[in-house]
DNA sequence: TTCGTTTCCGAAACCGATTTTGTTGACTTA
DNA sequence: TAAGTCAACAAAATCGGTTTCGGAAACGAA
């Protein structure tokens, strides 16, 4: 069993080749007044000791860690945002080409979530932040600027924005969806959301508020829903929309995991998705393939905007002004099974359903 | 804007209260030597300054990180692992009640996978590593068994087990899914399964083939086959066993992914999934309850595991015997809807099958 | 009163790097 | 030949803590 614990540090190179440890660090460091033969002779020992310098001791002098943070809200809902996986794998990705590190630490709460903000940057873990899940008016945002450490968001905010950030354009998006929408036919369509705190479901909201406008289609706020963001939250919209006397036919929905579980809500009450109604998601998760029908949604690349923000953080550690990374990507609309032209009017639709709602659901009680 | 940075240091504090700066070091590591009335002068000054150490300088010289590390293999399929997400997600809870950190970082081989523990190893970024998604013969255990550094795993491995590690009982689930499947009237049970080099795998493959043997029924290796975890391979793989001449009635999956995938082959060639043919997974993930039938699968707390690891590690670290952390959990089956007693006789749903497989499938044309 | 013991805390070494400052000898230049 | 320049490296300071060592004051016992 080797040795890897109390293993060689600097001194030993240095003893080794017979010079002083600040000489090995300069040639390490890419100094340029060695020599060319003190320089090979020392890159010659660090090899043969299997020299790597303790990252510890950098950090301590030089004061930058070469960790990124990301702190993940959690318990909210239930279990993991897929979103959030994929995105971390991002980021773990772009990082590894750069030799630097992810610090992972979950919040359960606003206060939480500050509070090991600032842990984490007193006791100088890591050197600038990755914020997920930005919210309108984000406390974390607040708190990183007002105390000057670097950070990028992945969604913006209502605050000044004179920090980096990547975002989705998530209004063009919802507002094209109606429009896809209402070039199919329907004329009655609903939107389930989540709570308008979080940036990306107002933006999206608003998406759907502004395709309506620019149709010129009257605007009933009782086809919008807001709810939990995940399948059960789903279940319930379909059921509190679909349920009125004038249901939409079809539902926006802000998340997969909201458009699966109100495809689910249709299905039970044997409504069929694709004509009977249409359900339209938005993150392009790949189980989204083999719901039945396949989900219709609107996707990004969460890895892709992981290596992103990554590397506007790195930038901006860099000293580079935060203020010139600031970029809006589109989505784009996957069609698979779950939209279509509407089978029946919205008032055949209602009668269709409350006569089906007083009997039992074909599977189970998902959600109910 | 006030100054996070440069923020206050021990000497600070000593300079402060007019105490040296090891006076103010053993305070705060609650030493004994220390007279009440300098003690709580101290404390206050460390409140009053707001004092917090710099994690790096106390690791310089204690050598410990408190932060652990954990390596994802990415790049296998696509995207990331929905219960590695969870996983996550309770490994941080559990560190953050500590005040330890996780340190993330992903691999995309085998090779660069001991590279990058071998870096964090010799940068001295880790105290320890958590192992997920053991291999039979695990190259990353054996590395760091032969370096003496901590580690615990999740999942065991063939290689003898002088370390931490928790499991699920596979193969005692998989016996007992068999003989679920053989007491609603199943006689032909096939197994779609992943690679065998997965410790997982292969237990849930040998589980599956103990309990056809604890029945006496014959075995049929065409019965089983092996596929990529996704639901991509579990389309593929229902394909495979169920155009047989005497196809399974039912299909025992190693993963939820692949029984959704399974499912999808069933619908979209006009099979009933919970009569016609049965289909088992195992993960419980929440989309599972949401998919058409609902799915039955077998559930374990990713969470929950997470956790657990975690503070097997810590106990590890603080030198207690690794082989003392040894534990075996047992997953739980969750009756949805997806298994029932066959409908048709294996030799009936073969019939079926192939006189649909010359037409069109329902919706779209996933995974073929 | 004197000689141990404690109690409490200052001073300094140390962790392993980076960076600043200083020194040496060779080489120019006037 | 003396003074100045430069290349190449040694020596020491530094980062911000922890830990060891040792000494002064207080206390108790002989």
């Amino acid at each position: 069993m080797s040795r890897l614990r109390g293993s060689v540090t600097i001194d030993d190179v240095a003893r080794h080749v017979g010079v002083a440890k600040g000489t090995v660090s300069r040639v390490l460091n890419n100094y340029t007044d060695i020599s060319e033969a003190t320089r090979e002779r020392i890159l010659k020992a660090v090899k043969d000791l299997g020299y790597q310098p303790s990252a510890t001791a950098r950090n301590l002098k030089r004061g930058r860690q070469d960790t990124l943070g990301i702190v993940i809200p959690v318990g909210h809902g239930n279990g993991a945002d897929p979103f959030l996986a994929e995105f971390i794998d991002g980021i773990a990705r772009a990082l590894d080409e750069l030799g630097l590190d992810l610090l992972v630490t979950t919040a359960h709460s606003r206060e939480h979530m500050i509070e090991t903000i600032q842990r984490l940057i007193a006791r100088r873990k890591v050197d600038g932040f990755i914020i997920t899940r930005t919210e309108v008016n984000d406390p974390r945002i607040a708190f990183l600027s007002e105390h000057g450490f670097p950070f990028v968001t992945h969604g913006r905010s209502c605050l000044p924005a004179n920090h980096a950030w990547f975002d989705i354009d998530n209004e063009t998006a919802f507002a094209d969806g109606v429009r896809h929408l209402y070039s199919l036919g329907h004329e009655r369509i609903g939107f389930i959301g989540g709570s308008l705190d979080l940036n990306f479901a107002l933006q999206r909201r608003d998406g759907y508020r502004h395709g309506l406008q620019s149709l010129g289609v009257t605007q009933d706020r009782a086809l919008e829903t807001l709810q939990d963001l995940n399948e059960k939250g789903g279940y319930a919209g379909a059921r509190e929309l679909l349920s009125q006397v004038y249901p939409p036919t079809a539902l926006l929905c802000a998340t997969d995991a909201l458009a699966i579980g109100a495809i689910r809500f249709c299905r039970n009450h044997g409504l069929k998705v694709g004509s009977d109604v249409t359900v339209i998601g938005y993150d392009g998760l790949p189980v989204g393939e083999y719901i039945d029908p396949p989900l219709t949604t609107f996707s990004q690349s969460a890895q892709e905007a992981g290596g992103r923000v990554s590397r506007m953080l790195i930038d901006v550690l860099d000293g580079k002004d935060p203020t010139s990374f600031q970029a809006l990507a589109q989505a784009t609309l996957t069609r698979r099974a779950s939209d279509g032209a509407p089978s029946k009017t919205s008032e055949a639709l209602g009668v269709a359903l409350r006569s089906r709602l007083n009997q039992q659901p074909s599977y189970g009680n998902n959600g109910e």
